[in-house]
DNA sequence: CACGTCT
């Protein structure tokens, strides 16, 4: 009785074995991955939906790529009556903004093209009195902004970011990766795996290159705690360097047994310097030590992508000075760079669990040889999500290596871990209150479901930073829109997004151009952002914990900050019972919107009630090799496939659904 | 049930 031969679909019995990656063989998006993945093909690219009147999405050629046929001469003219018969023979969609009003905006010339060329007469033309123009007719199959000095017979074929050095080189062409951007450490960039060719400071002799300075400005004082600590001279000189001289509570208490080589139980709040509490020992005993191809001796994991590359961040400096070299491995970013680091040999990895056991599968990395593991958010990191990956990790690396674990609270789940990867652990708890700081004023609102929309949307309308929790990506997303439409600049960030954008997101957050986030918990934790004065619920949290940690990305570092949760009727209870575990001491109160409570948290502004358009993104630096981050991880649906109740793949619906489908 | 975490 076979029922079916789809390889990839779910087998009724189970029974059928499928290669590893089974889950993600039905997955037509990941074959839309691959293809976006390829920036180098831009011509087969089908979709490059360049509107004419509107800003492009691509650049350039790819622009001409999506008319093809059209030549240059019979294109309609543009509204603007620059296009007669001086201007350049094809559209300028290419550019920014080109639908306004081009010729008094020459400040958006691409600089890589010759000014005389720009000028006065259209620039593809190569007779000046304008009779023949063989260049423009060249120019439908291929890129406008050619560069002058490179063949042009190379062209079409070749992806746009390409190095040009690479035509005059071609001994060195053994990988088309351009220079690394994320790792100095070394040059090499061949395939040779065996040879490991000294890196720069190794062929100089010592490290000398990041020591000097820090030597120079090397004013510790006698009294410096983390000397005191026993961290080592140079770390303590470079965290002088950015004025930090006194560890926090969780530092002093955790940092010595961390150091003495014990297994460590921190117990604190994000914000209360467990990175550093973590970080610090962690470098210190993988500094001087000697790392093998693919076999990082070190390794911290953390929930999400934005904590990964927050403690890479943070790390990143003081990991120089101690000479040990790090790597972020996470979700959402390309492969090669990171199995390329792994396979130079990586001391440390900052890692998100997915993709650290992908790489591991792949025998791009090793974790036999990992001395120093760090669970960071070890609470999170232990719930029935997280678990398994987390096992699966710590399973690989050797049992009489160190462990760190850092955690907020200590639950049945953290417990377990614990029992079983830890030796003997010290436990240290700094002041758990840190939830309840008193700069942080907690209001729960009672509220109508029809005013919910515009209480948020008043609430976010204050002067300031803001974040907005809700429970579900579409609702960030719905959410978001809805304060535009009101006239509150908002964007939603969530695990749907693409990593490019949830990275845009949350720098334009961090720089102020986007006052709101509305989120889901993937922001509840550890993303730590200044001045974040007002968190509002519209979706109360689903236990205690998560109000703590959605709470606690306001009134950090001492500054002020309020939590404002709103709950629909039936919310009450839970909420009130929440309040107690979590240590919250507030009342529920009926509110509407224009009440002196909410006026009162808002300073008074209102939304303009004018809708409003997110800001373009900044300017871009390069985009090396990269040429752009994808992989969605959109995915709505499963991604564990427990349950097992039928092959219910239900596709889960688009990702973006464009609001309006409400109407309270 | 939702969230997060590999493509």
């Amino acid at each position: 009785m076979t029922q079916h031969h789809q390889p990839d679909s779910e087998s009724a019995d189970g029974r059928i074995k499928k290669p590893r990656h089974k889950k993600y063989q039905n997955q037509s998006y990941g074959e839309r991955l691959a293809a976006d993945a390829t920036y180098d093909a831009p011509r087969e690219d089908p979709k490059p939906v360049v509107r004419e009147d509107s800003k492009p999405v691509v650049k350039g050629y790819r622009a001409e790529q999506a008319r093809p046929d059209r030549s240059r001469d019979d294109r309609p003219v543009r509204s603007d009556d620059r296009s007669s018969d001086e201007r350049p023979r094809y559209e300028r969609t290419e550019r920014p903004y080109a639908g306004n009003a081009r010729d008094d905006r020459p400040a958006f010339r691409r600089d890589d093209r010759p000014q005389q060329n720009r000028g006065d007469r259209p620039y593809a033309r190569t007779e000046r009195d304008g009779k023949q123009y063989p260049r423009a007719a060249e120019r439908t199959d291929r890129p406008q902004y050619r560069r002058d000095d490179r063949p042009q017979g190379d062209r079409t074929e070749r992806p746009r970011f390409n190095r040009d050095d690479r035509t005059d080189r071609p001994q060195y062409r053994q990988d088309d990766r351009g220079p690394r951007s994320d790792d100095r450490s070394s040059y090499r960039r061949d395939d040779k795996p065996f040879v490991r060719r000294p890196s720069q400071e190794e062929r100089r002799g010592e490290p000398i290159r990041r020591e000097e300075p820090v030597i120079d400005l090397g004013t510790v004082a006698d009294d410096n705690q983390f000397a005191a600590l026993g961290i080592a001279p140079r770390l303590v000189q470079r965290l002088a360097r950015d004025g930090i001289t006194a560890p926090f509570p969780i530092q002093t208490a955790t940092i010595p047994d961390a150091l003495a080589g014990r297994d460590v139980l921190g117990r604190g709040q994000t914000g209360s310097g467990k990175t550093l509490g973590f970080g610090l020992p962690t470098l210190m005993r993988l500094s001087g030590g000697h790392t093998e191809s693919r076999r990082p001796r070190g390794m911290i994991l953390v929930p999400t992508r934005e904590l990964a590359m927050q403690v890479h961040d943070a790390l990143e400096p003081l990991a120089h000075v101690m000479n040990v070299s790090l790597k972020l491995i996470a979700g959402g970013l390309p492969y090669p760079k990171q199995i390329e680091s792994l396979r130079r040999g990586v001391d440390l990895l900052i890692a998100t669990p997915g993709r650290l056991i992908d790489l591991c599968e792949q025998g791009a990395a090793d974790l036999g040889a990992v001395e120093v593991a760090v669970l960071d958010e070890a609470d999170h990191m232990c719930d029935m999500g997280f678990m398994p990956a987390v096992t699966t990790l710590l399973d690989m690396t050797p049992p009489e290596g160190q462990r760190l674990l850092f955690s907020a609270t200590l639950d049945n789940d953290v417990d377990k871990i614990v029992k079983t990867y830890l030796k003997d652990p010290v436990q240290h708890s700094t002041e758990s209150g840190q939830a309840t700081v008193s700069t942080m004023e907690h209001h729960l609102l009672v509220i109508e479901p029809a005013h919910k929309q515009s209480l948020t949307a008043e609430l976010a309308s204050r002067d300031g930073r803001t974040i907005v929790f809700v429970r579900t990506k579409l609702g960030a997303d719905r959410i978001a829109t809805q304060l535009r439409d009101r006239g509150v600049m908002a964007a939603a960030l969530h695990g749907g997004l693409t990593q490019g954008m949830r990275n845009k997101t949350l720098d334009q957050f961090k720089d102020g151009s986007v006052p709101v986030l509305v989120a889901t918990d993937v922001a509840a934790r550890g993303i730590h952002v200044d001045d974040v004065g007002l968190v509002v619920q519209a979706d109360p949290p689903a236990e205690h914990k998560d109000y703590l940690h959605r709470a606690g990305r306001t009134a950090r570092a001492g500054g002020k900050g309020a939590v404002v949760t709103l709950l629909l009727p039936h919310q009450r209870r839970g909420m009130i019972r929440m309040a107690e575990s979590a240590g919250v001491k507030a009342e529920p109160v009926r509110a509407r919107p224009g009440d002196e409570l909410v006026t009162e948290l808002t300073g008074g502004t209102k939304p303009s009630g004018y809708p409003v358009k997110l800001p373009a993104p900044k300017p871009q630096r390069f985009s090396k090799g990269g040429g752009g981050k994808r992989f969605g991880s959109g995915r709505p649906g499963r991604g564990d496939n427990r349950g097992s109740s039928g092959p219910r793949r239900s596709n889960g619906g688009p990702r973006r659904t464009d609001g309006k489908s409400y109407q309270h």
